[in-house]
DNA sequence: ACGAAAATGATAATCATTCTCAAAGATATT
DNA sequence: AATATCTTTGAGAATGATTATCATTTTCGT
């Protein structure tokens, strides 16, 4: 599972060009989130990386999760119920739909529905500098 | 302003509908809604329900708007930042400009984007049960 | 290896919101 | 209108997620 000598590289890149010093917990905590398929809130994310290597605190966890939304390395959601949650930022923008009995988070992008929403904040004088789209389902049957 | 005898029959009839006991702090800070053209807070709404009439307190703020929220009488946004904000609800549905240096939220909708919406959960096999869209925007210029 | 600057861990503080419970108020019935 | 019952209220304590504090440890350019 992951953190092969290429990851650690890139890893590495990736908080040097955040601007911020590289410890082993910003390593772990990042090769959490790179190994991550799902949408872990913030204790969720620190028994794994606690798991995984190395020690790390819950302040650390939130410290780091900050610098790393900052630098755009990582996205924050505030889905409905209970905390934050984390996933790493992939090169294409996806909106989310949200499992109401599960949790289950899945991700899904429409350039239609994209184009539409910048369109529509244009018309009235505005420019979109982010936006979340998120459906709260139930299995359909 | 507001607050006539017709308001009265409308909001006692509401909340009756609700099927919840019709008491002054619940009249007053309905009427309070019913008469905000934003998206106040729980402390806001506390200060202007306090204004217009009522003793009132900020616990029963938040339990009276948890009863109308589930009533489906008023709407709660969890916008970025700070706490949620309410809104009486209207009949159509809406999404929301929100206005990144100033605060002020304002309100679009898109029958397009909407039916997008259904079609994309539906090809995922979900039913949306309620859905937000949030644009956080920059005046241009 | 040295030292300035930054990061960490433990815990206290904060903020929004919910809970608790005794006292006050509302509603149905008489 | 008085009663009995059941609900709501207010004040403050409790909660849960997140952020701040600060002494100690670690990083990294020199």
């Amino acid at each position: 599972m992951g953190r092969n000598k290429r990851d650690m590289v890139v890893m590495n890149a990736s908080l040097k060009k955040a601007g911020v010093r590289i410890t082993k917990q910003r390593l772990a905590l990042l090769s959490v989130l790179t190994e991550a398929i799902d949408h872990p809130d913030a204790l969720e994310l620190l028994d794994r990386t606690k798991k995984i290597s190395s020690t790390i605190s819950l302040a650390t966890v939130y410290r780091t999760l900050a610098v790393l939304v900052d630098a755009n390395l990582v996205h924050r959601h505030d889905f409905e119920g209970g905390g934050a949650r984390y996933e790493k930022a992939k090169d294409h923008h996806h909106d989310h739909i949200v499992d109401l009995d599960t949790g289950e988070v899945f991700e899904f992008n429409s350039d239609i529905i994209e184009k539409l929403q910048f369109e529509i904040a244009a018309e009235m004088g505005y420019e979109v500098i982010h936006h979340r789209l998120e459906l709260y389902c139930r299995k359909t049957n």
